[in-house]
This record gives structure tokens, sequence and C-alpha cells, in this order.
DNA sequence: ACCCCGGGCTAATGCGTATTAGTAGCGGAG
DNA sequence: CTCCGCTACTAATACGCATTAGCCCGGGGT
């Protein structure tokens, strides 16, 4: 049974892919000359025209592709990027966050010859070593293990986080301007009237997060806006907003003047889930009796619903301008583009003026 | 000279990994018997535990860890496989077609230790021949050029085809059981107690079309529903749905008795689009007047309306069994996991009783 | 005393490609 | 006719690891 099928194999042909040397031996030259006519000879080696022709109809003949793994060995270039993540795959979760990226990623990538393995990062440990395997490599999710990507960094491994990551000296990073687009969502707030605020966030130190909140108190300042009365201040953290964001929380807050509730985008979109869910229990509308507003994108399941005053996180143009990154690391020579991508604003249906305006 | 150029190497760092070889010389044993230790010994070479110990413990101290070129060269194997996609990467219709394939292969994937690479058809010619850098390719989307699958099978390259492919002989693939799962939709229908129906296709030869249409005929004459009367047959073929599939025409069927309306489910949704416009400019309400049922998944941008009676094709299941039957081939034993998924029945709300009953 | 055996290790080689150091052949300058 | 230099190649080697085929040594059998 094993032997037919084996045989069936042989007889079919050749044993996997064709390697330089059968090449070689088509065109009637050495692999030494493959090598230089299919690598470009970047060296400037001498070589005929028609024996150019010869080797380049033999490996069209044969299909060659170069290993990878050999090119790669022989210290080389792949023309293979990676992209690392880091959540495992979780279909619900991810296909709002992961999928944009990849699309601009690919298109970029593709534009510049080259191709993309997937590397995921379920697998513990080492795990984070197959990405040698490819001349690059990208990495998102928020929480990459520091130090695997030092190692990889410290060695010169040419590696590019989709997201700020300024604590690992010496990563390149590109990432969304959070900052300014939070500032741009409180200022349009301001400019509806609102004179009290309070931005919900979750329990998670990502920058992120922390440059949302950033983005949202810068903007306060500049518009004189406010939070609630009190000490407590206008941000308020929940490490689990379906329990700290209730309708009675709302209630309160409503009655001390806040008419405008802003929430970040996470994975789960927790806090603004919690968020919709509180304000409609406390019986109040939006954007009639508040103003609702989410720092990101919604989450899958609520695309039904109203768009959320906001912003978007432009995910393809980033994963682009990774890869552009990632290239020009590669090239040694392009500055790379900046790190910054600017977020667009969303005006979305949940925020207007506030009552009695 | 030779000494000069390992001294710049030392020099610039490029590679400041430790090898096998430095991790030998650090624990005073050969090359063999580090490779030996950590590679876990397979071959149940005698070994003394005091060694291995100290192999392990000058591992540690260098923070050695595999090259992943090296060791995948060594192996004749690089853990890839491949996924290329014929429909260029365009992000909407993507988006809810070619990702959730993606999902079920990652995963599928990622659990038997494999890397994806991705291939987009964008590039041009001999593009197919790239895959060949993976041990083995997934393919997906209707129009799989035949010519060059073709020549990657009779290499005795493995490939597998998502989706239903037989007329390449000997090419292995995965598909959803379109058949079964449009009868199934069908004898719904008939439950309800509608007596006529149509079905309305694209026109589309596409083995997903026909198999489709399979279904439909089959439980037409399993359960008696019957087209509308007349030569015409229940089954409308439109090269543009858009423009066949009026709301004259709905009118026309429904005087005629055709209380159910089935459209098939292609990459734009031309005809289930056509359908609901039609019905609705006839001035006809489902599922009230008429039923109406999708045999496969809205699109996208649909996704707010109520959901269409019809199925569900399991498309990361399908990617999950398309890399079963791949990593079967590459490990010319496994028998392969069958190759048609079954679909599962969404009752949605666009279908119930007939008026009257 | 000799051989064999098996435990413990290593030398040698292969994987497929890129690069470096040549080598043949030939025409022209000296 | 020698030597040079140029063109058009090829042989050899490195890359880091896995694997195969040994090698050496001590003890037990005969």
């Amino acid at each position: 049974m094993t032997e037919n099928r084996s045989q069936q194999r042989v007889a079919k042909g050749r044993r996997g892919r064709p390697r330089q040397a059968e090449v070689a031996r088509l065109a009637g030259v050495s692999q030494t000359t493959v090598s230089l006519v299919l690598g470009g000879n970047k060296q400037g080696i001498a070589l005929h025209a028609e024996t150019r022709e010869r080797v380049l109809e033999a490996a069209r003949e044969l299909g060659y592709v170069p290993d990878p793994a050999a090119r790669r060995l022989a210290a080389a270039r792949n023309n293979l990027l990676g992209v690392f993540s880091f959540t495992a795959t979780f279909p619900t979760a991810v296909e709002h966050s992961y999928y944009p990226f990849l699309v601009g990623v690919e298109q970029e990538a593709a534009a510049r010859g080259f191709d993309l393995v997937l590397f995921t990062g379920s697998s513990p440990g080492g795990a984070l070593e197959r990405v040698r395997l490819a001349d690059g490599c990208l990495f998102l999710g928020r929480h990459a293990p520091a130090a695997g990507l030092r190692r990889l960094v410290d060695d010169g491994y040419p590696a590019v986080h989709i997201g700020r990551r300024d604590e690992l000296a010496g990563l390149a990073w590109v990432g969304a301007d959070y900052v300014d687009a939070s500032a741009e969502v409180v200022r349009r707030l301001a400019a509806f009237g609102h004179r009290r605020a309070v931005l919900v966030r979750e329990d998670d130190d990502a920058p992120a997060s922390t440059d949302r909140e950033r983005g949202f108190h810068e903007a306060l300042a500049e518009t004189g806006l406010a939070g609630p009365p009190g000490a407590a201040g206008p941000v308020v953290r929940a490490a689990d907003p379906a329990a700290g964001i209730t309708a009675e929380w709302v209630r309160g807050r409503w009655e001390e003047g806040v008419t405008a509730f802003v929430a970040e985008e996470t994975d789960t979109g927790a806090a603004w889930r919690a968020l919709l869910g509180a304000v409609e229990g406390a019986g109040l509308s939006a954007p009639g009796d508040v103003s609702l507003a989410l720092l990101g994108s919604p989450p899958a399941d609520l695309a039904g619903r109203p768009a959320p005053t906001g912003f978007d996180i432009p995910r393809a143009e980033l994963g682009a301008a990774a890869v552009r990154t990632l290239t020009g690391l590669l090239a040694e020579d392009g500055p790379g583009s900046p790190p910054l991508v600017a977020c667009a604003f969303r005006a979305g249906h949940t925020a207007g003026p506030p009552p009695g305006t």
C-alpha cells in the first residue's frame, strides 16, 4: 500500500521541487552559473546573454523556485516578510482587529515583491525564533513578549512592531496617533457645547490606552471641558466594565451634569458595550439626552447599531506603513516612513448638542 | 584573508548568536553531541546523563537558540503551508469570503506545527510556481488557472483546492456540501406549505453554483414542490440579476402562485440583492407574502438586515479540513479527511408559511 | 590471549544556495 | 612566443544543523 503510493510519486516525477543543480544540468552549465543568473549576479561576473537565456528557460521549464531556508542560510534574502501575532487566533475577536492590518500588509508587501509568512504565537517559548526564517518580521498584538523581541532586536534582526512600543529600545514601530485622534473627538464634543465629560477605560496599561487618555486630558485642558464635580476626576478605570459601568452610575454622573461619555476601544469592546447598556438602562438616549463617543471602532457584533461618534483607526494604512518601515530596515538605507499614522474622525450618530441648547 | 573576514564578521555582530559549535566548545564535546542532546536524540544514541547536563548547562549559559533556517534545510522540510488565493485581495469583497477560511486554516495549521505563507494571485504569469517554496499549498477561489495547477499536481506537489474541483484529475479538494444544504432549505420551504418555488442563479458555471441547483432540483422532486406553471421551469439564470430580476418579474411569478423565492450566493451577492429589491418593489413583504431563502450567507453590507433563511457555509471548518487533507498528503499516510463538509441550516427570518395557511 | 560486544562519543557528510577564488581560452601588446 | 588581460565560466567552500557511519575503550566470554 505504502509502497504503491511512494512508487506512484516517484513515477509521477521528481521528488520534491527542482534544485539549482537540476536546472544546471538541463541548461548544461554549473550550479554556480544558475545561481548567478537567477540571483541577479550582483557581483557583475561576465555571462553570455545566450547562456543566461538557456538558464532562465530551464528554470521556467522545471518550475524552479529557490528554497527559502537555503537562501537564508547562505546569508541572503528570502523575499519573505514575517507577520507574528501574539493573540492566539480567536475568530471573533480577531475578525475586526487582525484582518484589516493584514490587508494593508499584504497589499504593500505584494507591491514590493514580498510574500508573507504568518507565524502564530500559540506555541510557547522559543516560538519567536521561528520568524528568523523570514528576512524581517512584523509583530502585532498588545502583549508581545519583551524578552524574545529584545533578543531579536539585539541580534540586529529587522523587526517592526505595529503599535507604539517605546520601552523596548531599538525596536522600530508604527502606530496610530491616538493622542491626537482622541483629543479631536473631545474637541468636537466641546464644540457641541458639552461642559462635563467622562472617559471610561479598561484596566489595561497598553500604550494604546494611555495615549487615548492623554489625548482626552489634553483636549479637556484645551477646551475647558470638565469632569464630574468632586475629586474622582474625569477618568474611570474599570477592570470589569460590565460590573462597574451600571445604569445607576450613568444616572449619577448625569445628575452631576455630565452630558458626554467617552469609552476607549479594546479587543473586547467591553467598555463601549457596558456604556451603551448602562445609558439605555438609565433611561437616557443618545444623542438626545447624552452624547456618547468611542475612541476607536465598535466591535463587529454591534455593526448593525448606529455608528458611534469617534474615530477610525486606519488599520490597513498602518499595516502598509509597517511594511514600508520594515523594507526600509532591510535596505538599511531609507529612514523609513514616519511612525505615527493619523486616525480619521468619524462623525457617527451618537453625539450632538447637550439638551437645552 | 579568511581570518580577517571572520574577524570582521565577529566585529559586525551580524551573527551574534551562538552556534552549536560554540556550545560544544564550552561543554567540551562535539557539535554532534550538542545536536543530539538538544534535538532530542531520536535515534537513541547512548549518552551519559552527565554529558547531557553539561551540554544543557552550556546551552543555557550562552543562550543558544537553534537557527530555524538551518534546521529546515537539514530536515528538507520547512513546515510551511502555502495559501494561494486567486481573487486579488480586495478588502471589501474579501472581508466576508476569504478571511473566515483563513481563520480555520490558521488554527489547524498552528495546531499541526505549520506556519503559513500567503500568496496573492495579483502577481502575473508564473506566479503560481512560487508556491513551491512551501511544503504544500491550499488554493482558494473559484477561478484558479487549471494549467498551472495541473502542472503542480503532475509534479506530485501536494495541493488542495478549497471548493469542489473534479475536472482536474488528481487534485485533492475539500468543499461544502451545497447539494444537501440547498435541498434542506427547499425541504423547509415545502414543510411550511409552499407549493411553487423558483431559484434565481447567476450565470456562472462554477461547481458551487451547479451543486446548489442540483440540491434544489432534488428537493423539488422529493417534496413535490413545483416551479411556476409553463415551460420555463423553476430555475432562472440571470447574467445580470439587477436587470433580469425586476419587480414586474416577481409580481408575475407571484400571480402564478409562486410563494417561495430562492437565490444563490455568489461573490457579489447580486442575485440576492436583486431579489430583495424586486420583492420590495413589487409591494410584497417577507415572510408575510412570500418566503425568501438564500443558499449561503448574505453579503457583508446587508449584515444589518434580518437574517435570510438559508444556510451557513462552515468556512473556518472547511479551511481546517483543507489543512488536514494537505498534511495528510504530506505525511503520505493518512487517508485525509472526507472532502465534503456539511453546511448548517439557518432558520433566519425571511421564510414562513405562505399566506392563507 | 583473543575476539566480540555494546556503551559513549565524534568525524564526516548532506541539505540548497551564495560567494569567492580560481581556470581555461583567446586576442593583442611587447 | 611570452605575458598580460579579458571574457566566460566552474570548483570549492561556507552557512548551521541533523544524521550516518564509524572509532575507541573496557569487560565478558572462550
